[in-house]
DNA sequence: CATTTTCTTCATTTTTTATTGAAGGAAATA
DNA sequence: TATTTCCTTCAATAAAAAATGAAGAAAATG
């Protein structure tokens, strides 16, 4: 830097303030960590690409959670990354479109748990059947309901699907 | 106790391990604490209500663990106390149908984060109005978005009830 | 190809969340 | 009403999850 007066801590804007806060709670509840809201909080509003030093610098996270947080949005689809013309550091900027994020959550995470709840109660099945017969009764019951359900789950999958590209 | 020799520990049963594993796993997943899975995965497949010392028992948690797991549970509509004539100490059983724990967590969970998204974007677009002509244009399409998504959750709502209850 | 810049990884630290178990309250029993 | 049993609460502790930042890999630059 060819300054050496010390850089003034860019404040965040109330939009941006507003748009954290609300993906910092999204992201909470499928499970990933505040970082990771923060930072698609702030591409969200921000009108031009980010890079790596900015969002840490906005944010006041360190390098390690910048880079781990937008790998996961990556992955996700949630974010990708422009190139800059003369610049060679990484810029980033946020798909607008969050059905893209919701759909890879529906398959990167919920559709593995529903497969392997189903494998697990196959399990379940099979132990039931080898149960004595006095005992089978109750349990086969539950395994059945249990199973109704995770089925209904499964069922549901394609619908919401349908409404998230629609 | 009557008995001065330690009561053996109540090892768990295959059918049981498979159980509870399966609902740490889906408790999780709603970011319910894993002795919660763990209380509801063996009143699942329990033939008899429990009380709370057979749960503790079983199950190797604390009194305190439990306590607080089954309040949880109830609050869900999950699990309820049963009478057992002869017996002072309350009996859980767990509600088979795992409808009524969805649709609690749908009002209890869901509905109230969206209802907080729907004022946090009004106030987001308080701001943006506010905001001089020039850079009004790239947040207003961007808090647009925002709503249709949010508007979209709640829409899907009612539908997933719908589901849940036929 | 040496140097600089940028990015990622991961061991350590910090923060958050869950569990424990003792204390105390509430209700049943004697 | 004193005693016992059962349950809950909550301060302390343990466990889990996330953030930090230094080390080093990868890539661009001179």
């Amino acid at each position: 830097m060819s300054s050496a007066i010390a850089k003034i801590e860019s404040p965040l804007s109330e939009l941006e303030i507003e748009a954290i806060d609300l993906f910092i709670s999204f992201m909470k509840l499928v499970g990933l960590p505040k970082s990771v809201g923060e930072i698609y909080g702030l591409l969200f509003v921000s009108e031009s690409p980010l890079n790596s030093d900015e969002i840490t610098e906005h944010l006041q996270i360190s390098s390690g959670a910048a880079s781990q947080g937008l790998k996961i949005l990556r992955a996700f689809g949630a974010v990708r990354a422009v190139y800059m013309p003369g610049d060679r550091r990484d810029h980033f900027v946020a798909d607008l479109d969050l059905s893209t994020f919701a759909m890879a959550f529906l398959n990167d995470e919920l559709k593995p748990r529903l497969e392997n709840a189903a494998e697990r109660i196959q399990r379940m099945e099979n132990l039931v059947e080898a149960m004595d017969p006095q005992k089978r009764e109750g349990a086969s019951q539950r395994i059945e309901r249990l199973k109704h359900w995770t089925d209904r789950g499964r069922e549901m999958m394609p619908w919401i699907q349908k409404f998230l590209v629609k």
